[in-house]
Order: C-alpha cells, then structure tokens, then sequence
DNA sequence: ATACAACCTGTAGTTACTATAGGTTCAAGA
DNA sequence: TCTTGAACCTATAGTAACTACAGGTTGTAT
C-alpha cells in the first residue's frame, strides 16, 4: 500500500481512534463505504483521515453523533452557512455550561457531606453522610 | 392496602421514580425481593421508601450503581464505618471535579471558535468552526 | 358483574462504543 | 513459492442505567 491508501488499521492509528469504532462508524453513516480489495478489505485515501478526525474532534467536545451528522450534512450538501454550524457550536456551549452547573451543586454537596464526617471509626449508625442521603427531602 | 404498605406504583411515587427503574433495581440487587399478595403483587413498607429514596439521590449525587451497592453494602451489614463512607464521598468528590474541569476546557473551546466565526451568510468553507475541527491537531 | 387502571414477566431499544468468536486475506521472510 | 502470523472480515453480545413495549393477569371501584 502506497501513503494515499490506507488500511482501516493505519486510518484508525492516524486518526486516533479504534478500528471497531471506524465500523461502527460506517454503520452509523458518519464514514463512508470505501472502496475494497480484490479480498474485501477497505482502503481509505487522506480524505477519510481528514473525516475521521474532524469527527473524533467533535466527539472530543461534547457533540453526539447525531449533531455531527448534522455538521457532515453541512459540509457534504452544498448551499449551507456558517451561521449555521455557529447556532450549533453555541447551543452546545450552553449545554455544556449546564452540565457544569450541576457538577458544581452536586459537588458542593458532597464536600458539605464529607466535611461534616468526622470518619475514621465512628460507627456507620452515626456517618452524617448516610443521614444525609437516607432522610427524606422536602 | 393500609397506610403502611405499598404498591410499587405508590413506592415509586413516593421515592420520586418509574415503577420499572424499581424492577429494575430488584433486578440488580439493589432493591430486595418483596413479599407478594396471592395474586404476585408486589407489598413494599416504609423502609423500602426510605431505601429507594437514598439510591435515587445517590444516583442524583452521580454515584454508580456499583459503588451505591458498596453503601449500601455498608448499611446491610454491620462492622462498617463511617471513615468507608467518607473515603468514597471523597473519591467522588474527586471525580466530579475532574469531569468540571474537562467540560471548563470544552466550553472554552467551544467558546473561542464561536467567537472567531462571523455567522450569517458567510460561505461554510470560510467557517472557522469547521476549520477547527477538521485541520489534523498535533 | 364488569370495567379499567395498575400490576406482572420478559424482551427489545437507547447511546456510543468495546469485545469476542470464528473465519479470511495480506505482506513479509525463508 | 510457501508459510506464518498480523491484520482484516462479519456478526453478535456486552457495557451502564435505564425506558418502552407487548401480551397477559390482578385489584378495586362502581
């Protein structure tokens, strides 16, 4: 194999990713069916790497496959525009700030637990954090 | 049924989930086989409540199932104590303040190629978004 | 007596992969 | 040229933590 093609295997390696993901990739649509060999093994060329990348990238930020096939669409289909691919990077961006908020709840309470512990070995009837946890809320 | 058992319908209500979460915790070992009527009906009582209660805000605290079986592990057997709990709180702790830092970097870099691309109207080949993603990194 | 909500079990679907099994092909060395 | 063994192929099952459905039974209120 000349450095145009590409097994599946040095695709994965050059992309950075797993050769049963680049499968199943090809089973979601995100790759595409490449062409083969005479014995049916896929030979990819640069593009794929390019491809394969920008999609391990966006998984890499928080985008679900199905945002990504709307980012492929975008540039696969013509007559699309930046905007937009930006709608998407900010809708994402919020989400991304909500999930952090409630990281920092959640991480806030468990530091109050832990903090109020006194450990070591005081009896599991006494652990402020099963208390926490076991009382009803509201 | 008397005010001190339960459907799993009114369990469910009470502790605040799906009746086939419940099913699904009994199937896990989380929750313990109930008696049943004649008919197969499952009979809960309040310390069936109390204990899907504290494993919906485990879960809510993002503990896995695997470390809530380690809690309440902790509570079904005796000779626990409570410097166990407070090591796991912490581990947790520590944990979620991983995923808060790794989700800061994304925003940010959601953020900045947001701030780069011009939007509207603009030709998708000349969004900095995709160019972005899809440049090979390193 | 009857209607119908709530329950029962078992299985499949979800997301984004990962892992395994059992078989075939490719490429390099003897 | 032959042989080895890594890399490839497909198909299926497993992961986490549920959710949803199908098809049947029970409980309860009228």
């Amino acid at each position: 194999m000349n450095s145009t093609q590409f097994s599946i295997g040095q695709l994965a390696k050059l992309a950075k990713c797993k050769v049963e993901t680049v499968h199943y990739y090809e089973k979601s649509g995100l790759m595409p069916e490449p062409p083969r060999t005479e014995g049916g093994h896929r030979v990819y060329a640069l593009s794929h790497i390019k491809r394969l990348n920008f999609i391990r990238r966006c998984r890499e930020l928080g985008f679900s496959i199905k945002q990504i096939t709307e980012l492929l669409r975008f540039l696969d289909e013509p007559n699309h525009y930046c905007g937009e691919v930006k709608a998407m990077a900010m809708l994402q961006a919020r989400e991304v700030q909500q999930k952090i908020d409630d990281l920092q709840r959640l991480k806030m309470a468990l530091n109050k637990m832990v903090s109020q512990c006194k450990g070591a070995k005081y009896s599991i009837d006494a652990c402020p954090i099963i208390d926490a946890l076991y009382i009803e809320d509201q």
